[in-house]
DNA sequence: TTTATTTCGGATAAATTTATCCTATTTATG
DNA sequence: CATAAATAGGATAAATTTATCCGAAATAAA
């Protein structure tokens, strides 16, 4: 469904909406822990949501990952996957025609797109804040 | 959504569907052209269903891929995709965690379990002979 | 201003997926 | 039986995704 890039990026930026919510800033090394990821890799993700202003990013000492906490309500889910895996699951074709085109239809246009809508639906009406508030209840888990 | 594989596995038994209707069996050749696939790794495909009993291959001369006609509407959307991509998309965790677990849950879990159950009930429900009619009746494309 | 800390970014490597090539095996037919 | 036609399958290559490593740049604090 998502690259793994993404469920990193999609858990990483969970844990750092949990910390923003009390002031913290966090590290690729602690996000990685938490999340079950590897650093480096991780670390990558993190510039590309930096660069799509998904997250925030401080550098030097003292500096580390962080999100406005009114912010936090803001993100949608569908913001991130976008950031990272593109829009193809958005608007691509189920069986890969080169574009998803209602007037040349691949045979399983219609059943796919009433999916694909509802995925979409989903991803742009979820947001970073009700995520990260199934993680601070105990009711989540990012992990194992 | 699909893997390549999974996409060109499930245009090639929907071609080989409307060409069974007619009695007509086919080369691996003539189902890459006709999808637009490229033809050995396609074969590698075909081979796959066979395995999986999606679609019969005949060797030698005269052989080629075919479909039991009263097997078309009995072949759902599902029994192909599990038969490449294998059952993750149905029972996976949408952020990649170990496995779905009710009990210790992502924390998307609950909204993505709807997306991925709606999927689940699509390819379940939908049957080759559905989608090669589309093609039957011009009505859809199964490439460019 | 030096030092410690931290993100940024390029280069590279490993793993997986996608794709190609070539030979073996099977089968209908002359 | 010999031959031609077709799928099966192993070996390998190319492309993409995933992952690692290391030095550069930025920043706070001593
Ligand atoms: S053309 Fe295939 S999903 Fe629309
Ligand atoms: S645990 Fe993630 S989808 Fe169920």
């Amino acid at each position: 469904m998502f690259s793994k890039a993404c469920e990193y990026g999609i858990k990483a930026a969970i844990f750092i909406a949990t910390k923003s919510y009390e002031g913290l800033r966090v590290s690729p090394k602690e996000i990685a822990e938490k999340i079950n990821s590897p650093q480096a890799f991780t670390a990558k993700i993190l510039q590309s949501l930096v660069r799509h202003h998904v997250v925030n990013s401080i550098k030097g000492a003292h500096g580390g990952f962080e999100i406005q906490k009114d912010r936090i309500s803001e993100v949608k889910l569908a913001q991130i996957v976008k950031a990272i895996d593109g829009d193809k699951i958005y608007v691509g074709c189920g069986l890969g025609m080169e574009k998803c085109d209602e007037n040349h239809p691949c045979p399983a246009h219609d059943k796919f797109k009433i999916v694909r809508d509802e995925l979409k639906n989903m991803l742009e009406n979820t947001t970073l804040e009700e995520l990260a508030l199934n993680i601070k209840s105990g009711t989540a888990f990012l992990k194992t």
